[in-house]
DNA sequence: ATTTGTCATCGTAAATCGACGATAAGCAAA
DNA sequence: TTTGCTTATCGTCGATTTACGATGACAAAT
């Protein structure tokens, strides 16, 4: 029962925090970044370029998956991953929106008492 | 032994990974907005506006603080928070950062293999 | 057909998380 | 000082996460 209470949220809030824990792991930042840079794309050279065993990988990548970030294909025997530019774009936008949520800086009082 | 293994990554990855991680979860995401909007900032108030008894939102915020995001300050029997502005600003930029690595959305080809 | 290589899943163990009530610690008012 | 309000911390519970090796599934090569 560790999240039940969840429901009691925002679909916003709730998206916004399930992209965020979905990047809320270095190898799953370091994904995401060598998908970008596109150093990286198939399982195994993903593996080789991290410091977790295959099983583990395929794990992160199976969570980035699921929160829409990354996309999966199979070609043959190995499995490209890509960024998945529509949930990208929507981590893009709810993140974005709740960054700039804040008036950037200094702008208002600091204290809010 | 969770995460032994977070050592093995970019200081960069593991500080964006702590940001996201504590912005990974609704009542976060809330009390986020709550403090940004300055609808609330003592943390009654925040208990009031949440679905969530005293000490779960004192554990939040506790959270929250860790991960350098925000700030509290004892005024006389209550606690007020305010978003902490420097830990902000780095959230922004490394979060930004991560956002900006991916060139904006189907610029390139959509296929990397 | 057998072997090899790639990836996903299963099972497991330790650690952490999320939530709560109960209790402590602090200040303010009576 | 005693009472009452506000917040933090403690202890606890079940659920989830992180990690791994082992095993399975499947494509390609021998």
């Amino acid at each position: 029962m560790a999240s039940n209470k969840r429901e009691q949220f925002t679909a916003a809030q709730q998206q916004t925090a399930a992209i965020a824990k979905a990047l809320g792991h270095p190898a799953r930042v370091a994904i995401m970044q060598l998908l970008a840079q596109r150093e990286a794309c198939v399982c195994g050279e993903l593996v080789l370029a991290l410091p977790l065993s295959q099983s583990t990988v395929s794990q992160h990548l199976k969570e980035l998956k699921a929160a829409g970030l990354v996309q999966g294909e199979v070609d043959g025997a190995r499995v490209c991953y890509c960024i998945d530019v529509a949930g990208w774009a929507l981590a893009r936008q709810l993140l974005g929106d709740l960054l700039a949520e804040l008036p950037t800086a200094t702008a208002g009082p600091t204290n809010c008492c």
